[in-house]
DNA sequence: TTGGGTGCAAAGGCTTTGCATGTGA
DNA sequence: TCACATGCAAAGCCTTTGCACCCAA
């Protein structure tokens, strides 16, 4: 099955409408796995196919898709909201990867562990706080920019 | 030595000017550990006890002290930028608390864990990235709204 | 004295919303 | 057909900035 037929029922699944923007949204995201893109690079990204799309539907289906699970939300603190394509399945937190921020080039990697499983149990454990969710951002120096340096 | 003393000494330290402003800030912050504030928030804390002070005022000083590690910055997604007091001393990055935040209430929790050692290691041997600073926010329900439910 | 700091108001910049039009089911 | 979705422009909202005045050193 193409992408574009699988996004179609993704979106039908949720109750939503498949029309060309949502669809052409997704398969953006997804042809640009592990970039952390703004609402306006997304916007940029996808008129170069659809001219005719809007801004503002550019954020309404990206709310959109991130209150599904479909897309994963990152918040830098340059003031913008950045997305990207979900790495875990529909509505499978807790497996989100670490993101790795490198202080010099900007540059956004990411890093996949398993190590906070043990601090979530001892939390609950300890506080009676129940995690279901987590964000972990790692900020540090990059392997070129330390090499450059 | 009283706290206003202090932080008028801290100030200098960093070749600032010890203003009322600055002080009523930072004495503000420090008698409320672990809450988070936002600008807002702080200004009007600030303002019962000096009603002349502006918003632009407490903007630019949380910025001022953000930079000097005197206080810490963190971001949720709620479109707010909040503030606490520094727990670690000046420039020593990389001791940070976890933020347990629950998502029935919004409460914000803090933890104290050097877990995270481990996996900053181990990504400097595989990746080559080495992280000098790490911020964790871990979402799920509170003991209260557990108990509740 | 004097250069940094403050207060006020205006401007910035990202995001959301109102409304008329368009379109997928 | 018709409720949902889109596009455009305007409004919202948090934060920053310009500028004249003020005050800590």
């Amino acid at each position: 099955m193409n992408s574009q037929k699988k996004f179609k029922e993704l979106l039908k699944e949720n109750g939503l409408k498949a029309t060309t923007q949502r669809i052409a949204i997704l398969e953006m995201l997804s042809s640009n796995p592990g970039k952390h893109l703004t609402a306006e690079e997304i916007y940029d990204c996808v008129r170069q196919d659809y001219p005719e799309i809007g801004l503002a539907t550019v954020y309404r289906t990206i709310q959109l898709l991130s209150e599904l699970g479909l897309i994963e939300k990152l918040i830098l603190d340059d003031g913008y909201l950045r997305y990207e394509i979900g790495t875990s399945s529909k509505g499978d937190l807790g497996h989100h990867h670490h993101h790795l921020i490198c202080l010099h080039c900007g540059k956004i990697d990411t890093f996949q562990d398993d190590l906070l499983e043990n601090l979530e149990s001892r939390i609950k454990e300890i506080m009676g706080f129940d995690v279901v969710d987590h964000e972990v951002k790692l900020y540090g120096h990059c392997k070129q920019c330390r090499g450059e340096k």
